[in-house]
RNA sequence: GUGAGAGUAGCUCAACAGGUUAGAGCGUCGGGUUGUGGCCCCGGAGGCUGUGGGUUCAAGUCCCAUCUCUCACCCCA
């Protein structure tokens, strides 16, 4: 077939197994936030343009060249959330929430939009599922939303593979000074560095030690690490942080060279990466943002948040996730019927059983016998319940067991009980 | 945004160095005696070979462009 018009770039549409795998983890992700108390809040896809710019930062990639910004009917400019953690926040601000109490623990599950180039685990609509922590600077709060993305992520069935690193960036009182002589070090060393490094200077010099360039990171072995610099205090709270991890035996690796993306981050700062998953291999990630409150104008208040990419936590999904969904999605009945009297019938059972949460089916074109059953083994009906002419003369059904091949005639008046009863058996 | 590879039925793939009506398996639909599924057998439907140009007597096959996907860079969830 020749449409005329496809999905745009990077927007995929989401059906069949993909979308039980998508029920998956988010089923996983509910069940957890109620675990750990976390409250649901959707906030609006759009959002004005100025309030990533101020909250993600003007300089990061994600704002200068990745957001969809458009200029609306209005004249205002609006843009494609491509976090979601900005949003929470302004409306959190909004409605004055830290009036109303002085922690707020909320989480939010949705579509972000990036455009850039897809690949594998990269796509230009992806959906993640973000948790915030408002309200708290202890050391318990980050932990426990590192605890919950693990969670989460184990209650999904995804924890084969998978490595936290946690870093500290420090805080204003610690951060100025390493920032200041890391860039002293990385200009006195420049005729060592790649291109791009060079260009990473005054851009976002700690990103210098992701790159995977050899002479770079022999050049860099002697470069000022932000782990030499933290104040009593930042070191303190990651180690705390670390402490309680332990505790909960979620297994760490210090990663001195971890950076983050977004401006807004400081301390704790985290990547839960899958071995299996090819370059794109962050599956979470978040950390503190004790400033961004205040930048967009709300009072001094501490936070910390993370978020999952629930594109990569499902290309780590196995299959037997698969096969257990379509065990429990099966139909209980399947209506066989030959003519409008026996189809009448069929309706009015089906109604009844629905409303007793007997999943059912029938066909809904006129069919032989045998495509009739044909289909309903193909659907995985636990019954298959012919009401044909000879049924429908003698006021029964004949009630097919799919599985063990037995088959008995029942009354009319039996059979929502009746079957109610066989289903209750088959479900377990 | 950069570099590389790929694009043939719903899916997985064929089609010697360009040569007659582009094939197979799976799936799908129907049939194998009157109203009984999974196995088996038979048959049908389904492709303007991603799209648009070009070279050629002739293009799925060569060239160009474009779109999409994949891999890496970059970036990040």
């Amino acid at each position: 077939m020749d449409l005329k018009v496809n999905s745009v770039r990077g927007f995929k549409d989401v059906f069949g197994k993909d979308v039980i795998k998508f029920q998956a983890i988010e089923d996983a992700a509910r069940m957890c936030f109620e675990m750990f108390g976390f409250k649901e809040i959707r906030t609006p896809i759009v959002e004005k343009t100025s309030l990533f710019q101020r909250g993600i930062g003007e300089g990061t990639d994600i704002v200068e060249k990745e957001m969809y910004t458009f200029i609306d009917r209005n004249g205002d400019s609006i843009s494609l959330r491509p976090e979601a953690t900005a949003g929470v926040i302004r409306a959190f601000l909004e409605h004055k929430l830290y009036n109303a109490s002085s922690l707020h623990k909320f989480y939010t599950i949705g579509p972000m939009f990036r455009h850039e180039r897809p690949q594998r685990g990269r796509l230009r609509q992806f959906h993640q599922i973000n948790a915030e922590v408002i309200g708290s600077d202890a050391p318990l709060a980050d932990s426990e939303i590192i605890w919950l993305a693990w969670a989460i992520l184990k209650e999904a069935g995804l924890f084969e593979g998978l490595r936290l690193e946690i870093n500290s960036l420090g805080c204003p009182r610690c951060r100025p000074q390493h920032r200041h002589d890391l860039m002293d070090f990385l200009n006195n060393n420049k005729a060592e560095l790649c291109e791009d490094c060079r260009r990473r200077i005054d851009k976002n010099p700690l990103r210098v030690f992701d790159c995977k360039n050899e002479a770079c990171k022999k050049a860099l072995m002697l470069a000022p690490l932000i782990r030499h610099y933290w104040c009593p205090e930042c070191a303190q709270h990651l180690g705390d942080v670390l402490d309680y991890l332990e505790t909960i035996n979620i297994p760490f690796v210090i990663n001195p060279y971890l950076v983050r993306g977004l401006d807004y981050y400081n301390r704790t700062t985290f990547e839960i990466k899958a071995s299996r998953l090819g370059a794109q291999d962050t599956v979470a990630a978040g950390g503190r943002y004790d400033r961004l409150i205040e930048w967009l104008g709300g009072p001094d208040c501490p936070a910390v948040g993370m978020a999952i990419g629930m594109e990569r936590a499902i290309l780590m999904m196995d299959m037997d996730i698969l096969e257990k969904a379509a065990y429990d999605n099966r139909p209980d009945c399947f209506f066989i019927t030959f003519n409008s009297e026996g189809r009448g019938h069929a309706l009015r059972f089906m109604n009844k059983l629905r409303d007793k949460f007997i999943a059912c089916e029938m066909s809904y074109d006129k069919k032989s016998m045998k495509a009739q059953m044909r289909y309903a083994d193909r659907v995985g009906a636990r019954l298959a319940i012919i009401i044909g002419e000879d049924e429908v003369d003698n006021e029964e059904a004949t009630v097919k067991d799919m599985e063990t091949h037995a088959q008995h005639r029942v009354q009319f008046d039996r059979l929502v009980e009746w079957v109610g009863k066989l289903v209750d058996e088959k479900r377990g």
